[in-house]
DNA sequence: TGCAAAATAGTACGGTCGTTCTATTTTCAT
DNA sequence: ATGAAAATAGAACGACCGTACTATTTTGCA
């Protein structure tokens, strides 16, 4: 199964096209740029504070027009959950997959991931907010939610796994455990650098990630083609 | 400082006593059954979801009668602050500082932790969903929860500074980075125990301390008994 | 260019929210 | 037991919410 597959779950059945792109009727451009504004709005006071009110006002728009668009406000935030996992698709894992397999693809897609949520540092992660707004109300949105966290991290699970089949990793090396100490340097890098602005925190996470390395990787890496460690270390 | 300042920080001006104490008067309380239905409320929908009537509703009170006691939501939600955090120590920092300094004290604080997290699965946890909710809404209920955040953060760095003070990790470990790998891990587990229902993830979590622990400790642990630093190791 | 269809606006309804004001009940020291 | 003070209740407010309905405007193909 290609990699490919991660955007394919929860692909719009209408099959979308970008706004710009000719050919498409009024509404569906004016629907793009309400989603353009509920995406910001949601990643700042989450997919819970996302009223259509306020959406209305943004857009210069009446309530009921922006509510036509989306038929209910569940399904509002659905398409938004969806546009930004496209969204977080296109900036952290297809780029990461034009890198060979094994360490270098690894390394990627956590720089990637990294440096989006340094962003979203000022801007909010829907998927962290959204998983404490929905834990416990089960429904659609949170299905949308929980599906896409679950695709995004069972490809870097896969890519973990690759690693240790290019003999990248140790042969003792647990991948899933792996994978699950790297996500937790995702969110500890969200909390204490949005929620507590502690500032080394960007650097905490980047060294959480050469001690992960350390443990899991092979002492000599095999070389052709070895990366250098942080391509994109600035700070 | 000595640690038992942590929880004098938030401490009520007014030096309540438990409910069950004689001498204090009704209105103190029906104050209290409503801070205990308040946690249990916050908890599950946040901070944010408390509401004054559900409250009124599940102790059988009028919305002002529940109001009165706390003049406004805000100071009701940094009540449920204080309340939630008063526990929090009696529960994971009180018990870990009958241990004695170094090793000991960062397990059982690690241990204490993971404990209320893990049955904080089903119930929910307010410094991580409280986090999300007041990330960027400046104001008294934000700084609440982050002074509170940040006073067990900075108990957990002590108690790793001791662990090395007392050669019990290796000299050249960083203790702020320590800590910050371990609060990763139970935001980690949070996550992917709560919202994506990963039964695994309590041991991913305390195989996670694990290889922290194999990482920053000494490989022969002095014996505890033998350090002289501090006569008075007790609080 | 005309005209059906799509898109947007306008309005209103029922609901919940925090808060205020006033009335009533309960507490508790004298 | 009494009476002032504390505690609680009741009703109403303005604001915002999602949504349903109807009117109006705009679009884009024939």
């Amino acid at each position: 199964m290609p990699p490919t597959s991660l955007l394919t779950i929860l692909a719009d059945p209408a099959g979308q096209t970008p706004a710009r792109s000719r050919g498409l009727h009024k509404g569906q451009q004016t629907k793009q740029v309400i989603l353009e504004a509920a995406l910001v709005l949601a990643s700042q006071i989450g997919l819970e504070g996302l009223s259509i009110g306020a959406l209305a006002e943004v857009t210069h728009m009446s309530k009921s027009g922006v509510f036509a668009h989306f038929g209910s406000r569940e399904e509002l935030q659905i398409s938004v959950i969806r546009e930004y996992y496209s969204r977080f698709a296109d900036e952290v894992f297809y780029p990461a997959m034009q890198l060979p397999r094994g360490l270098p693809r690894v390394k990627a897609l956590f720089d990637n991931w990294m440096q989006r949520v340094a962003v979203e540092i000022q801007s909010g992660c829907i998927f962290i907010s959204g998983a404490v707004e929905f834990d416990d109300r089960p429904g659609p949105v949170r299905d949308a939610l929980a599906s896409s966290v679950q695709a995004w991290l069972a490809a870097l699970y896969r890519a973990v796994v690759q690693a240790k089949q290019e003999g990248h990793l140790l042969p003792t090396a647990d991948e899933e455990q792996m994978a699950f100490e790297i996500h937790a340097l995702i969110l500890a890098l969200h909390y204490e650098a949005r929620f507590l602005q502690n500032p080394r925190s960007v650097g905490r996470a980047h060294r959480g990630f050469d001690n992960i390395l350390a443990r899991y990787g092979q002492a000599e890496p095999t070389p052709p083609l070895s990366t250098p460690s942080h391509p994109s270390s600035k700070e």
